[in-house]
DNA sequence: ATAAATAATAGTAATCATTATTATTAATGA
DNA sequence: TCATTAATAATAATGATTACTATTATTTAT
C-alpha cells in the first residue's frame, strides 16, 4: 500500500474525534484539508483502513458510523439524539455467556444497546 | 388498520420460514400468491408488521432481514454462508452484564456474532 | 536524479435498498 | 348500496455505497 496524503488525513480526522462519524461527515472534513477530495477516495481508504484494523466500522442502522477506538468495546445509540455512546464491555464477556450454548465458532461480537442516553434523560 | 390479502399473505410468508429473508426475497415469494403485488408494498407492510411486533427487523449489514420469531433471542451470523441462525439468549442476560457500568437507559439490545458456523466449520 | 511501472486519485456514472408520490382499487361502516 | 378513505400498483426519487476511467502521484530500478 502506498502512501497517500488523502489517507493520512482521513486517518487523522477518525483519529481526531470520539463521535463515531459516518463517511459523509469525514469527507466533509477532509474536505477543509483536501478541497477537491472525492467521496469515492473516503469510502476506499474507510474500506482499507478498516481491512488493517486501524479503525473499526459499525453498522447501527442507516449509514455506517467509523470508530478511530480499536479496543474491545461496545456501543450505545441514543434513540432521541442519536449519539453513539461507547461501552467499555469486552465482547468476550458477552460470548462466554453465550458460548457454551452454541456449536457455532464466534469471530465477532458486536453488542448495540438502543434506549435514551443519560444526557436525554435529564430534558 | 384494514385488512389486505397483501398484507395477509406477507405475514404468513415470514411466519413460514426460519431463515429471516430479506424484503427482496418475501416479495419473490409474495408475487407466487399475488403476481401482480408491489415491492412498495411488500416493504410498507413489513414495517407495519415490525410497528406492531408480529414481527422483527434485524440490520446485520446490507439489507434489513425479517424474523417471524419475535420472542427474545439473538442472531448470529455466518461469514461464509450468510445464514443467519437463532441464538436463544434473552436480551435480560447481556443488559444486565452491563447495566451497572452506564448511566444510560436501555430499551433493547442486540447481540450480533459473527463467525463460521457449525455446518461450514465441517467442510 | 530520471524515467518506467503502477497504485491511488478525482470526477462521475451506476447500483442497490428503501422511501415517496399518485392515481386507482377495495375494505369498511352507515 | 353507497360514501369514505385506507391500501394498492406502478413508478419516480432518494441516499448510501460501489464501480469505472482517464489522470496524477508514489515508488522502484536505472
Amino acid at each position: 500500500m502506498r502512501f497517500s496524503k488523502q489517507r493520512e488525513s482521513i486517518l487523522e480526522i477518525i483519529k481526531g474525534t470520539y463521535s463515531h462519524p459516518t463517511a459523509d461527515w469525514i469527507y466533509a472534513q477532509a474536505r477543509l484539508v483536501i478541497p477537491n477530495i472525492s467521496l469515492g477516495t473516503v469510502y476506499r481508504n474507510l474500506g482499507q483502513l478498516v481491512d488493517r484494523k486501524e479503525i473499526r466500522a459499525l453498522d447501527v442502522g442507516g449509514a455506517i458510523h467509523y470508530d478511530g477506538q480499536v479496543h474491545d468495546h461496545q456501543h450505545f445509540l441514543c434513540a432521541e439524539c442519536n449519539k453513539v455512546y461507547d461501552i467499555e464491555i469486552k465482547s468476550g464477556d458477552v460470548v462466554s455467556l453465550i458460548e457454551t450454548k452454541i456449536d457455532h465458532h464466534v469471530t465477532e461480537c458486536q453488542v448495540h444497546l438502543t434506549g435514551t442516553c443519560s444526557t436525554c434523560k435529564q430534558n
